[in-house]
DNA sequence: ACTGGCTCCTGAGGGC
DNA sequence: TGCCCTCAGGAGCCAG
């Protein structure tokens, strides 16, 4: 599942493969992703040139001469560079063949992923616009959580998996950072104190930052755009480890659902 | 304005 | 061995 830190481990690794290069054809296989690939966009790139590899959240953005791409990976989806001759497999969905002879392809099991074009600025796209901070910013803090929270009633967990609040946090992070500040993940975000959630922010920004730096965890269909799968699911505390015990109190981790979502903890550690 | 529930999709994994 | 069922998950959308 690409979070941010897979998201960002596939940006570094193809930003040397895609800046300063042509975009000759986009070779459009299966249009039906999240959204549907517009369909004049493969007469849209032809010709233009990839200026930079930026990413907002989860979503990667092109620069290309005229506008942005904007790329999601969805659940399942991944983005490597490969030769032209290697041929396309059943969930390859597109191609962009590259002015050196590369092709950046892109592959998505389970479609929910995007490909989406404007002729503005990728951050007033109606997908963007709307985005909380980058937990990894100088903005991110305890005080904005605090501030952010207050008269919310949802479970802290399922409101920091919110893209408005902060972009970036999905199921395995909110898992791992909850338990990391000792919070209980199904206390009401509008009931956290602001030292608590100073501790959070900095849970958040360490157990993202780690996994950026170890490049990206690797769960099911996830591999890196260099083929190696990732390595960081070693260090994932409570995350699919129900009835292991806790690393800090050695009680059996618990597993329960919190809207919908699959949530693990210590039920000693967190409150 | 919030909140909870639903939806898209396919592959993996468990039970029989 | 093989089939069937359930589950997983990002994030938008919708109804209450």
């Amino acid at each position: 599942m690409p979070e941010l830190p897979e998201v960002e481990t596939t940006r570094r690794g193809l930003e040397p493969h895609l800046v300063g290069r042509r975009i000759e054809r986009l070779c459009l296989r299966e249009p039906r992703l999240r959204w549907p690939v517009p369909e004049t966009l493969p007469e849209e790139l032809p010709g233009q040139r990839i200026q930079g590899l930026d990413r907002r959240g989860k979503y990667l953005i092109a620069h290309l001469d005229q506008g942005d791409l904007i790329i999601h990976l969805g659940m399942s989806g991944s983005l490597r560079v490969v030769e032209p001759v290697v041929p396309a497999g059943r969930h390859d969905h597109w191609d962009l063949e590259l002015s050196d002879g590369w092709v950046c392809r892109y592959r998505d099991p389970r479609r929910f992923g995007s490909l989406l074009w404007t002729d503005g600025p990728a951050m007033r796209h109606p997908r963007l616009r709307d985005l909380g901070p980058e937990p990894l910013d100088p903005a991110f803090d305890g005080d904005y959580l605090y501030t952010a929270s207050r008269g919310r009633r949802l479970a802290v967990k399922a409101w920091l998996m919110d893209s408005h609040i902060v972009v970036g946090v999905g199921n395995i992070y909110a898992n791992e950072a909850l338990f990391r500040a000792g919070i209980h993940p199904a206390r009401a975000a509008g009931r956290i104190s602001r030292t608590r959630y100073m501790g959070l922010a900095q849970a958040i920004r360490a157990t993202l930052g780690e996994a950026i730096d170890q490049g990206g965890t690797s769960l099911r269909d996830f591999v890196h755009e260099d083929g190696k799968p990732g390595y960081f699911r070693q260090s994932l505390s409570v995350y699919e480890r129900a009835g292991c015990p806790c690393p800090r109190c050695g009680r059996s981790l618990q597993r329960r659902l919190i809207a919908q979502r699959a949530t693990y903890l210590c039920v000693h550690c967190q409150r």
